[in-house]
DNA sequence: TATAAACGGAACGAAACGTCTTGTAAATAG
DNA sequence: CTATTTACAAGACGTTTCGTTCCGTTTATA
């Protein structure tokens, strides 16, 4: 079976999308959330219309909204922080602190409405998790083996205390994420 | 200014409201949860019909289907456990325990169902926080205060850590919820 | 008997869904 | 240059849900 792939060496047929509607289905997008919140105003309809493309544009390239936010969410975790260059009982109160403070408010709209998607549709919820989840709890787990000897059998049960920390204070609005927490969390579990 | 409370001491005027139509709606949610999971398939019209009710009834009474699942989640609630009758040691694990044991399935999509609102609705989320999340912290507070001395500045760093797993894990199915992992948790909390 | 409120049913316009059609634009292949 | 191929913007489509508003009826109190 010979599938075709997007080989360098093959460059396809017809006209190529169009970089322009690209970016403006994501900055539409940001834009609407950042206005309108995470709310049900942001929908297939009013980014294409936002974005002035076609609606069979955005959904050629991307099946829902939770599709583009992940891609931002993806463009955006590109400017992140590398690990491993500190004193190790720093490292992880620095990782927290990196993470929360990468939490800015539009961020955390786009998060909760990935969450929300996820919540709802099965399928989606897959990709979101091996998307961003994992990726992320695999850089917590260098941290934690950097930081110190949590035994490796409750690596995983450490991570779902702090990722889970992060994520039901975030859904829920309780309590704060910012570095003052880091510190307190990371103190919390040296301990 | 006056209001009209619901005094018993003063009936209602017109027909009351119809005990048979508020069960019918209650138990047509549950179904058509139990059938199609948390997903779209449960609306307000989708409700109201299979309940053979008016939509307008289902107005009347609830603003979103997040309001009728609250009540079916705290119906369910009610059949809860008690505590404080165990040995101090055992209080954290059993009461993790019998909390993870009430997930069944249909449980599982409620609160996924109800989460998912909350995450949308900021209005929503603030009577979830009210009348589901607060008195389960107040609970597991109660049961950390028995259970031994975690000092009274961490207890609700705790509580975030403890439920934040609990929902982390729910939403993103991942991780067990139950009697053993309920035991891992509570010990590795001691440790 | 009159009044008041909730009821089931059905219709409403608005909005979003996902698909499809139309005509145009931008690339490659021969 | 011409044919082919693919993406594009625009928008029409039938469907669904939304939340509201009628209607006529039922069931309570005054």
């Amino acid at each position: 079976m010979k599938v075709m792939d997007n080989n360098d060496c093959m460059k396809k047929r017809g006209r190529p999308r169009s970089e322009k509607s690209h970016r403006a289905v994501l900055d539409a997008t940001l834009h609407l959330v950042e206005e309108y919140g995470s709310a049900s105003a942001v929908t297939m309809e009013s980014i294409a219309r936002t974005a002035g493309v076609g609606k069979q544009t955005v959904y050629k390239w991307w099946g829902s909204t939770g599709d583009i936010y992940l891609e931002i969410l993806e463009e955006i975790a590109e400017q992140e922080i590398v690990i491993g260059d500190l004193p190790p009982d720093k490292e992880l109160e620095t990782f927290l602190s990196s993470t929360f403070m990468a939490l800015k408010p539009v961020t955390r709209l786009i998060l909760k409405a990935l969450m929300a998607e996820a919540i709802i549709d099965q399928k989606f919820r897959e990709k979101f998790v091996e998307k961003l989840i994992m990726s992320r709890r695999q850089a917590l787990g260098q941290v934690l083996t950097l930081s110190k000897g949590s035994s490796v059998d409750d690596q995983d049960l450490l991570i779902d205390f702090i990722f889970g920390l992060m994520w039901y204070r975030l859904l829920l609005d309780v309590g704060e994420l910012n570095a003052e927490e880091a510190r307190r969390i990371a103190q919390f579990i040296k301990a």
